[in-house]
DNA sequence: ATAGGGTTAG
């Protein structure tokens, strides 16, 4: 009797010292098969179901992707507390969590800091609005409301609306919520409010420049993000390294960055990215590669792009889609149809986006057979339902192979409203093969869906051209000039000398113009002699092959 | 004692 004190006293530590060596055991586990040896550890000594372990266990399967056997570690539970409940939210997706934590509330057992972050998010991915101003209710209601990673959370799910009004509420934010507040404007599109937020914010991370140049970018300000971009390295010059705020890019701002330079043709600074990315230690990391690989093909040096391909020793499908969809578009389709296979023979799965440059390569080759078996394989062997942009690709093919019959057919059966792409590639195809009828129809229903368009009326004016029916050529001029719109002139940009330069349709500006014209007047005299039919209705409608170049 | 917030490439 006089030693049960005595025991107890020894054994809570014991116990608890136990706890704490599997808790670190389970915190540095890398692989699947240390797992299942630390468990079977676990459960010899009775620590499973265990208040503190089990979490752990549980988000350290989740971390290994096991997500499954994480789900039935719960189920082996009897009383979940607070904190297994939140490891099994992390083993599930995102929608699912608004359920679970339904089932939660039904088992009485009260959330805490950590499960609202998670369930916010939830119903903020699925766009559950009344879901999510219930569970703001719930937060208020149990006090939550002055934590940060809930109000955060919070400001998140409501920005995607589009009201960012609560976070002047916020009693305690930090830099991370300016962050998410700085975030919804841009996503919002309000650029003037998302640059002075950043101008006012007391303390900014690496997060808070990201954001700044990635709104720019989605937002479509190219050159404003390079500017931002220049003024964070000063600040990091003059900062010395040290804490004078300055703020070392990481491979996120690299990626925004060479995303405004693929955009502008600015190939000197993307070069400057490149060296400067290898400088710091991100040769061979996969996101900033991939946007090297498409600012390199966007800038028409797709011999670099492949340099990068070549050194990514870790690829993924975007990778592989980037690359092949470079190919494609610079008329190396063999190449890309090449690389393709070896895709496949990596074990990487293509989706709707490879197939686009798979189409286009064929389009380029006029394989329209192969273009067809690779539309029925995209059905058939990958269960991916054809997009209008893949209904495009193959309009594209039989028309520019002359089968105008078969490109209107497939049009009429197509399962979607054909949209604007898909009627000016038919038209262009009329103009390479004269077919008058064919064009009146793609430009009658062009002209319904986007009359603001001149473009189209051109394309059909020169159909008539080439067949000399000057009639019907001044008739059409005095329809376009009844609709009363403006052509907005074509533009084109282009990194020259350290500066981008604008190149608009007609442009007469440039100092060098008269050389310029010669130089394009030479070009275009030597591609006619090699049988080429320039396409005026891609670049009229600042589209090639469904990528935009402008 | 367990664990959590904001952004990426076609």
């Amino acid at each position: 009797m006089q030693a049960a004190p005595l025991e107890t006293k020894i054994a809570l530590p014991l116990q608890r010292v136990l706890e704490e060596k599997f808790i670190s055991l389970l915190r540095s586990c890398r692989s699947c098969t240390r797992l299942h040896q630390i468990q079977a550890q676990i459960l010899t000594h009775g620590l499973h179901p265990n208040d503190y372990v089990t979490p752990t266990l549980i988000t350290a399967c989740t971390r290994l992707t096991l997500t499954r056997h994480a789900r039935t570690l719960f189920h082996t539970t009897p009383q979940p507390n607070t904190a297994t409940w939140n490891a099994l939210f992390r083993a599930h997706s995102h929608n699912d969590v608004v359920l679970l934590f339904a089932q939660m509330h039904r088992a009485q057992t009260p959330p805490n800091a950590f499960t609202f972050p998670m369930v916010i998010k939830s119903c903020a991915n699925a766009n559950a609005i009344s879901e999510g101003e219930q569970l703001h209710c719930v937060v208020a209601k149990r006090g939550f409301k002055s934590n940060p990673f809930v109000g955060t959370a919070l400001i998140h799910m409501y920005s995607a609306r589009g009201s960012l009004k609560l976070f002047d509420e916020m009693p305690n934010r930090d830099v991370m919520s300016w962050n998410t507040v700085l975030n919804g404007y841009a996503n919002n599109g309000e650029v003037e409010s998302f640059e002075k937020l950043f101008e006012e914010m007391p303390e900014r991370n690496v997060y808070s420049w990201n954001g700044l140049i990635g709104g720019y970018v989605r937002n479509g300000l190219y050159k404003e993000a390079l500017e931002a971009f220049k003024r964070m390295l000063v600040m990091v010059e003059e900062g010395g390294g040290g804490g004078g705020g300055g703020v070392v890019p990481n491979d996120y701002t690299l990626v925004a960055v060479l995303s405004a330079c693929s955009r502008l043709g600015d190939l000197e600074m993307g070069k400057w990215v490149h060296v400067y990315a290898e400088s710091v230690g991100y040769k061979g990391n996969l996101f900033v590669g991939n946007a090297l690989i498409d600012m390199y093909a966007k800038c028409g040096v797709i011999v670099s792009a492949v340099d990068v391909f070549n050194c990514l020793d870790v690829k993924d499908i975007i990778t592989w889609n980037t690359i092949i969809n470079g190919l494609a578009m610079h008329g190396y389709a063999s190449d890309a149809l090449r690389l393709f296979e070896e895709m496949k023979g990596a074990g990487e799965k293509p989706d709707g986006v490879t197939f686009v440059g798979i189409l286009s390569a064929c389009t380029h080759m006029g394989l329209v057979k192969d273009g067809f078996l690779h539309f029925q394989s995209m059905v058939d062997d990958y269960s991916i339902v054809p997009q209008i942009e893949h209904y495009g690709c193959m309009v594209d093919l039989l028309g520019r192979a002359g089968l105008i019959g078969q490109a209107v057919d497939f049009v009429r059966k197509m399962p979607m409203e054909p949209d604007a792409v898909i009627w000016a590639a038919l038209l262009g195809a009329c103009r390479i093969y004269k077919n008058v009828e064919v064009a009146e129809l793609a430009l009658q229903r062009l002209i319904e869906l986007e009359p603001q368009n001149p473009a189209n009326f051109v394309m059909l004016s020169n159909v008539y051209k080439d067949l000399g029916r000057w009639q019907d050529v001044a008739r059409l001029k005095m329809a376009m000039r009844d609709t009363g719109f403006k052509k907005l002139p074509g533009c084109s940009v282009i990194g020259c000398n350290d500066s981008v330069v604008e190149f608009y349709s007609l442009d007469e500006r440039h100092p060098e113009t008269e050389s310029i014209y010669r130089t394009l007047k030479g070009l275009t005299i030597l591609l006619r002699s090699h049988g080429y039919v320039p396409n005026l209705v891609d670049v009229a409608h600042g589209n090639w092959m469904g990528k935009e170049v402008f």
